[in-house]
DNA sequence: TTGTGTTCCGCAATCGATTGCGGAATGCTT
DNA sequence: AAGCATTCCGCAATCGATTGCGGAACACAA
């Protein structure tokens, strides 16, 4: 069966299209009468506008963009799930693409946001983006922007991110707290900025207010390489009494070495972690870690998308404050 | 700036809007010089061909739809990750929504399906949906509906599932195996048609091949039920050398409780489970599991809906075959 | 010169909905 | 009866792209 449509609907009431179109809508023009009678009609024939229409029309498609490495991911699935939730509330969709990290699909994906007209999009761009003209695009377009997770080195861009830095420094605080002298922290991918922003600002800590301790950057680009170096680490003579881990990743990979090894949390080693919430609770005891909500920054990203719809422009980078979550790891 | 169309291409050019178009698709009507003069000018006014008065002329929206309860579940995410990727491979968007497992949410979102035309539907219904007349609309408009993982229980419907009935079976006949005699079986919701399709068969399989088997089902619609379940269970004086996790939900909690306990696995326990993938390898030792893919089960559906829309339609449901992961947990 | 083909392009309808403007019909006032 | 305000509704343009059909311009043969 074909959808109906106004047409239809005219027709068969013998009213013209813009009677029913206003009709429906409940515009002050139409008797209560012949109204009560269009709307009777399209509920019979289950009328339904066509979104294309409207948005043709209307210059308005209610649509909103999400850009994401990956939907496969605890951190972003919530980030989606968040705006998802809150778009269907106010009335717009979301259109989820993903980049798998690569360059050249982003710009694909950047090229179909553009073609469906959204009004809106939400971006965490990969770690290899260095040709910024598919974001410099939806500027033109007038579409707002709002940068998430990883964000670029740019000036003049809305961003929500958590508190990054904040984070770095609250892991410190609490291992310095602990009273913790030798720490092992590993780090995910050096290209991204929230790496930068937490090695920084976790080091930067340690170096003001214990900086007796020994702190042992390291690097892992996947959860099998953190693995991989903790158990290397766990040969060593010289072992660390706290491990740091960056992210979920690098959590996932540093828990299964010092399973592997019978490690016992805390007493022989002490785990922390910066994390969003769901991996530190499978263990126990559950690893303590600050948490970063992707499901609350989505919220604060769906209202900042929000006022700079609204015109009210408010360029710059709001923050999530992070909280520490208390397990017994440490 | 607003975005440029045929129309101000055409202007510019001095041609009509019907050449312009007809050029930039390589009709054989517009000579080489013509194409290329507007090739060049489009180019270097990033036309980009507004979609939604594409599929308004067209007809067709490109636009697939993902219902699913929630997107933050490791095995949804999995199966819209790849979902997203084949499509973006074969031209199609997807639209992706969630019901929160609410029948009010997702009738109201089977609605934007419908405003939006989307040309096909991936749907996991929430288990308390009744009324099915919301996908009757679909099916009125000749949309093709593919169900997954929860399925209706309808006659006449698309469908792609696990091999839940299989991995129940191969489940059971691992624990026989292993000359396992008395296993404590944990499930899910019961209104999910998964939860049935696994009981039955991982009951039978043990009724066919070891009947003296003692194997007690429990359910548990969470995480945290689980958990409790399992601490209630290790305070027995009766109990079993084997759980069985019917899925990842499940085996967290089950897990969590394992660890509190300290129950070593697999000397004291033995755990098998039906998962996704992620969540059995955090382990160690590694959970051995009947694999359920997410992303597997995406593919399958898509080529089902491929061939629904070339009208080769074929009712009936696809399985996707199950596949044992051995771990060290029995 | 007239006829027959090509080549290249424009006219105009169409997809489905929105909306400014104008106009018919009716009631009420004086 | 004439004047004026309301009430109710339709005409037609518009959003941006697609496409069947027809037609101008030109070449070439008879």
């Amino acid at each position: 069966m074909e959808s109906s449509t106004l047409k239809k609907i005219a027709e068969s009431l013998g009213l013209s299209i813009s009677t029913v179109s206003r009709a429906l809508k409940n515009h002050p023009d139409i008797s209560a009468n012949t109204r009560q009678k269009v709307v009777d009609l399209a509920q019979a024939l289950d009328y339904e506008p066509n979104a294309n229409a409207v948005h043709l029309r209307t210059r308005n498609s209610k649509l909103l963009g999400v850009l994401v490495p990956s939907i496969s991911n605890y951190f972003y699935e919530s980030f989606i799930s968040s705006i998802e939730e809150e778009g269907r509330k106010n009335g717009y969709s979301v259109l989820i693409l993903q980049s798998g990290n690569e360059p050249e699909v982003e710009s694909e994906n950047l090229k179909l946001f553009r073609q469906n007209r959204i009004i809106g999009l939400f971006a965490c761009i990969s770690s290899q983006t260095k040709d910024f003209s598919g974001f410099a695009k939806m500027d033109d377009l007038e579409t707002p922007v709002i940068f998430f997770d990883n964000i670029p080195n740019l000036n003049a861009i809305h961003s929500v991110c958590l508190a990054d830095t904040q984070a770095g420094i609250m892991a410190a605080e609490t291992i310095i707290l602990k009273k913790k002298r030798q720490v092992w922290a590993v780090f995910g991918d050096q290209q991204l900025s929230i790496t930068q922003k937490r090695l920084r600002s976790f080091l930067e800590t340690f170096q003001k207010l214990a900086p007796a301790t020994q702190v042992q950057p390291v690097f892992a680009i996947s959860s099998e390489e953190a693995r991989n170096h903790t158990n290397h680490l766990l040969l060593s003579p010289n072992q660390p009494d706290t491990i740091f881990c960056m992210s979920d990743e690098i959590l996932m990979g540093v828990m299964k070495s010092l399973q592997e090894n019978k490690v016992s949390i805390p007493e022989q080693m002490a785990v922390i972690a910066i994390s969003n919430g769901l991996i530190p609770k499978l263990y126990h005891p559950e690893i303590t870690y600050v948490e970063t909500s992707g499901y609350k920054l989505g919220k604060l990203a769906f209202v900042k998308m929000m006022t700079c719809l609204s015109e009210n422009i408010v360029q710059g980078e709001s923050i999530l404050e992070s909280v520490l979550v208390e397990g017994g790891s440490l």
